[in-house]
This record gives structure tokens, C-alpha cells and sequence, in this order.
DNA sequence: CAAGCTTAGTATATATGTTAGGTATATACA
DNA sequence: TGTATATACCTAACATATATACTAAGCTTG
């Protein structure tokens, strides 16, 4: 991003800047090759066991290799072989154990395939998430998966990487062609089935906080809830439908919203675990009891969900799963063999807790059959 | 990790596995070079603003580049520069919000400087850090923070990573000599004043669940604990002085132990985030009221530590400032001009909460004057 | 006024570290 | 003699940046 109408004299030596200050050279093949008295062709084929290299010359060049503390240099290699054995993965929030238990699946995944993960975090913002991508293309990673920012503008995901393979991972691109796949849940049935579970409970006013309208999967457990909501044969009011951009805050400035409304709703359903984060703290802030007074269903679970009183109820997505099928479709498609294949749906599961229970003030007492429920 | 002794003819075309599907080769400067018409010293020199080109052979290579989808092969250019602008950092755990943190301060400092960070997870082991500080080598970052794993057995970093400069956050290398410095706070000095603070309140039966007896910071918070108790002319009782793994289950675990004593402590002072929630696990599960029953004292705080009832007391580390203090100590060390020099030691906030109290049985009310006590 | 210098722009050769593919040589065996 | 095996070496890429050389014009200067 330097001025393009730089016109002052061109400076040719390289700034102080560039010049890095520890001038004590890396070891390279060819020093281990001097040492060991061998040729450099030898000495990879050593390495790499991929020649004929005598018992007594291996030995050599095993002793010159930890002698000098050679290790080869991955640019030169990538450079020759035209492969990094590479992964590139933005997610959109680092601080979201949920989004840290898909990288550890991915992880896994990837190391036993022998890749290596490079992570961004996009900060849930699409400028930021570019610049990631942009990252991962001039290092040229063997493939990238994309948990994409909620506002996510990307028109030609091929522009911005070439030929690289990509796979997306939980969300969906902005643009519904995942060309290179997708891993995650169905989040319309998942978000119908936790609706129609507070609605078995009793509830008919329910509010849900969701998240940006940007995002498709946002869009998706809106559409759940709208879906479950008229099948209980309620009206969807506006009034109760609100929107958070999937972070705490908004989730409790929504909540707050919902709970001093006139007629406030009997529970309230949030899209996100960050969000439902939020609004449990804005329950706690206004005194209201929960359940007792209003019920708490989230969105996505954290480990310590467990240590909150009362301890919330929640939709579960299978996240180490998600990273780990996520990690494997790509390298089958880097790798040549498309034996996945496509899409996968992984189904997700209600955690039930204390956080729901029936309103207050009951309304006519009608049974809703429940959707699948967990442990 | 191949068989050493592999004596059967040995391949000399890649695996199957060896060359990627995808054949679409890369674009490179060269093609640039011939779509705008210049050669590709000219192309390179108005790519990176460092020779004369004139306006309309600018011109005509920018739209070459954006019609062509260039991005300069970093490989390439790495190798060419030997200089990669890349930091290597590893971290113990990517699902603790405290690490989480320092990354984040650490990304920033970094970005705004123009290098990106290369994140591993050592998942607290030794063995797992080894791997990637050896990837950082053959990647040939510039750079490496090291949160070193709790089992730590690093004899010689320059046998592993060479003439690569390195600098320590939060935790201390296990040979004390961090050569490129440290970042960090006085864990001794933070663990004395925590544990005076719930003297101070009258507590003289303080329980401890510290961290594993090869962690260095673990043993600066113990022996802080340990003066800061004789220092009440309280003799150190053993069973009181239990030891975690800086997990939340090894928290669970020892809490458990504390409080099934039969003369059992009034108070109990975990030394990491996850160890404390454990404890405050294992409190509710007893069913021991706190702090009407027993205390709790945590450290590093988490962001959704207000949620929890009662809300813990806790010693609270500048997370971010130490990621940006790490970042910015080892890019001055990268770029030769060392002006920030050796260790830095950022100080502690005792944040205070709900969790401690007076102990129920008194002993005899002595003051003791309390430690630096923050919001 | 020719030689030399400066300015502006372009082209070429080389080096970075590594590996595949080809070449060379020696031995064993049919 | 020819063929297969075993061992070692040489060379050409891979994509980039830079030192050097080159062209062409404008200017100075003895």
C-alpha cells in the first residue's frame, strides 16, 4: 500500500529495513553435502529416501545433517515440488471455543495426513477475511477452508485463489456455490426443531435473537424458527424477531430489547452461543428468573456451559467432527481422490439443561410433538 | 519417520499420492511480464515500487496483474530475500481465552508491522512443541514466541531453531536463560498478593492448587503463596499444597481433595483460569456455599468470568499487552534496532469479585494490609 | 563539438535451496 | 555380451529480486 506516485529517485539499495540484523546464514543441503562428502543429489535422496544411498553414506550425511542442525528449507522445497502440504483455515472468531474445537478437529485430521494448518481470524469481518485469503494464495497453500465472515462479499472465490481448492466449513459462502463443498449442519431443522421444543413446553410468544441478515446460516435458523412458530399455528410477530451480529454484546442489547417490551415474550431463543451468552447476562442483570419467568435456549455449546446457573439449554453442533470431515474433503480433493465427495450434513443435537420450562402464565395447553431430543 | 532400513527398490516416481490433482498451474510474473509486454525485471520493480517505470508501463502491468490474478509466490520470494515476514508462535492451549488474548495482541502488533503469525498449539506437551518449532525452522520464519509447554525440555532452542532470534511470553523457558528476552509478570509477586488479600480477610487455612511442579511460572505462584503465608506466621501445611496439570479436570480433582479434608481449608487459591473453574466445579457439586463456606481465588482472568455466581476474585494478567509487548520485542530484535531491550515485567490487577470472604469460624482478627487491590 | 555525465527506462544474467530425471560406473548374473 | 542392481553425481527447473548492462536522450564542459 505504498504511494503509486512515488517519483522521488528510486532508492536501489535495500532500505536498512530490509536487511535483517542475525547475518549468520541458514545450513543448507549443500553444507551438509560438504561435510559429509557427498553430493547434494545424494544427501536429498538421504533425506527423502527416495534413491539408493549406501549404508556407511547414509550414516555420513545422518551425522552432517545433526551436526549442523540442518533442516531443509520448506520455501526452496515448496518452490521445487509445487506443493507446500499446507492447509490455509480463516474462522471468524479465535476467542469462540466453538470455532477452537473445529480447528482441533481439523488439526487432527491434517497432521495425520502430514499437512500443516495455517490459521487466520477474520474477526467475523469479510475486509479481513481477504486479506487471509490473499495470504494463503501467495504462499500457495494446497487448499483452503473458509468458515466465512458474516458479511461475506466475496462474488468469484476463484479470483481471489486461483486454482486453489476450497471447502467451507459450519457456514455457507455468501453465494450458495460451494463449489469445493461443505461440511456442517442443517440449520433451518435444527432451529425448527429447538423452537418446536420451547413451543412444546408451552411457549407461544417467543423471541429469538438471530444473527446478521447477511449470513445464510443466520437466514437459515430465522427460517427454522418462523417455520416451527406458524406450525404451532402463532403468528410470527416482527416485534419479536431481533437481530444481533453473533457477538455478546448484541445478544444482551437484544435480550434487554425483548425483555422491556410491554408484553415480552415467555422465552427467548438465541442463534448463537456468544448471543446466548449475552442474554444470559441480561436476565441476570434485570432479575429475571430463569427459568421461572422466562425460558434461554443458545446456540452452539462451550465446555463450561455446565458451570452456569441454571445451566443452559442448548442446540449442540458436532464441532471437532465439523473440522475433521471439513480437513478430510479437502485433502481427498488436493489429493486427487474424490471418494467423499460433496457436501456433508451432520446432525446436531439438544441439549437439554434447566434453562426452559413451561411459562408462567400458561396459555391453552396443546402437546406439540418434540423434535429430536438428546441427553 | 520412515524405516530406516528400507532395502526394496527404492521409487523414483512420486506416489500417486506425490503430485496434486489440480494441474492448473499457477500464474507467475513471466506471464505477466508477457500479457502487459515488459520484461519481468520491469514488472517486478513496479510490483514492489523499487526501480523506475514509467506511468503507462505501469499502467499496462497493474492490469495485467488484476486480469490475470497475479500473486507473487511468497516461496519464491522468500527464498529469494531470505526473509519470509513471518512470525512463528506457539501457544499451549488455543481453546483458553487467556491465550487466545495474547494472540490477539500479538496479531496486532505484528500486522501493523507487516508480518503474519504462524499459530501452533503444543496442547501444554513438550513433544507437540518440539514439531512445530521445528516446522517454524523449515519454514524459515523470521521469528518465534514461545509459550513454552509445561513439561518443557528444551536443553538448546538454537539446536532447533538455528539462528532464529526467539523470545518468551508469559511463561519462562525451563532453563531460565530466555537469550531474546521475556515478557511476563512477577508470578511470585502476584501470587504473594493474592494470597495475602484472603489472609487479609482472616483466612489462615489456604488451600493451593498449583501447576505442575516442571512449570517455572507454576513455581513462582507456589512460592509466592508459601511467603506470603509464613509471612502471616502461618507454618505451610503440605496438605494443603496440591498440584493440577492446568487443566479444569485436574482443578475438579484437587478441589475435591481440599475440600474432603478433614480439617478442611477456609479458602482455596487456583493458579490458572482452568484449574479455577474446576474448582469452582467441584464447589458446586459438594454443594459448599462460597463464599459463605469457602473461598475462591483465581488466576487469569476470562471475559465471561461476570456470568458466573458467585463471581470469582481473580489475579488478573494484561493478556493482550503481553501479546504486544512479545510481538513487538521480537521485531525489534528481527529488524536490529533494539531499543525496547531484555525482559519485561507487566504488572497484575487483583480484580475483586464475590468469591472471597471472611471465613465463617474466626480465628483471631488480625489486619494485615492488603495488596495492590485493583476495580 | 566531441566526450562525458545524468536521467529515464528496459533487458539480461545470476543467485536463492531443493528435487526429479538423466547420466555414469561398477558389480553380479544369465 | 547383455541385463539388472546398486551407488553416486550433474543439471535443469521452480518463481523471484537485483546487480549489471544497455539504449536513448538531454545536458555540461574543456
Amino acid at each position: 500500500m505504498r504511494p503509486a506516485k512515488r517519483r522521488e529517485p528510486p532508492s536501489r539499495q535495500r532500505s536498512a529495513k530490509g536487511r535483517a540484523k542475525h547475518s549468520g546464514k541458514h545450513v543448507t543441503i549443500r553444507d551438509v553435502a560438504r561435510v559429509a562428502n557427498a553430493s547434494v543429489s545424494t544427501v536429498s535422496a538421504a533425506i527423502n529416501n527416495t534413491d539408493y544411498v549406501s549404508a556407511a553414506m547414509r550414516l555420513r550425511i545422518e551425522r552432517a545433517v545433526r551436526r549442523l542442525g540442518y533442516r531443509p528449507n520448506d520455501l526452496a522445497r515448496g518452490l521445487r515440488l509445487q506443493r507446500t502440504h499446507t492447509l490455509g483455515v480463516v474462522v471468524p472468531d479465535l476467542s469462540n471455543s466453538f470455532y477452537t474445537e473445529i480447528l482441533q478437529g481439523m488439526k487432527d485430521y491434517a497432521s495425520a495426513a502430514h499437512y500443516t494448518l495455517l490459521i487466520g481470524d477474520s474477526r467475523d469481518r469479510w475486509a479481513e477475511e481477504q486479506v487471509y485469503l490473499d495470504n494463503f494464495h501467495r504462499r500457495r497453500v494446497d487448499g483452503v477452508i473458509r468458515i466465512p465472515a458474516a458479511d461475506d462479499q466475496c462474488r468469484n472465490i476463484r479470483e481471489l485463489l486461483g486454482e486453489i481448492p476450497v471447502v467451507y466449513a459450519d457456514r455457507f459462502p455468501h453465494t450458495r456455490d460451494a463449489a469445493g463443498g461443505h461440511v456442517g449442519v442443517d440449520n433451518t431443522v435444527a432451529a425448527f426443531d429447538a423452537t418446536r421444543y420451547l413451543m412444546s413446553l408451552g411457549h407461544r410468544r417467543i423471541g429469538i435473537v438471530a444473527g446478521p441478515e447477511t449470513a445464510p446460516t443466520a437466514a437459515d435458523r430465522l427460517e427454522g424458527y418462523r417455520r416451527a412458530v406458524r406450525g404451532g399455528h402463532v403468528p410470527v410477530d416482527p416485534a419479536l424477531v431481533r437481530r444481533g451480529d453473533n457477538r455478546m454484546v448484541s445478544g444482551h442489547r437484544e435480550a434487554i430489547e425483548l425483555l422491556t417490551l410491554p408484553d415480552r415474550p415467555t422465552a427467548i431463543f438465541c442463534t448463537n452461543n456468544m448471543m446466548t451468552l449475552g442474554a444470559f447476562q441480561a436476565i441476570q442483570e434485570l432479575k429475571v428468573v430463569c427459568p421461572d419467568e422466562v425460558s434461554l435456549l443458545g446456540f452452539d455449546d462451550f465446555y463450561w456451559a455446565p458451570l452456569l446457573r441454571p445451566q443452559i439449554t442448548m442446540v449442540r453442533q458436532p464441532a471437532r467432527e465439523i473440522g475433521l470431515a471439513a480437513a478430510r474433503l479437502l485433502i481427498e480433493q488436493i489429493e486427487g481422490r474424490n471418494t467423499v465427495g460433496g457436501d456433508q450434513t451432520l446432525s446436531t443435537q439438544l441439549i437439554v439443561r434447566q434453562s426452559c420450562a413451561p411459562p408462567a402464565t400458561r396459555p391453552e395447553p396443546s402437546i406439540v410433538r418434540s423434535g429430536k431430543v438428546g441427553a
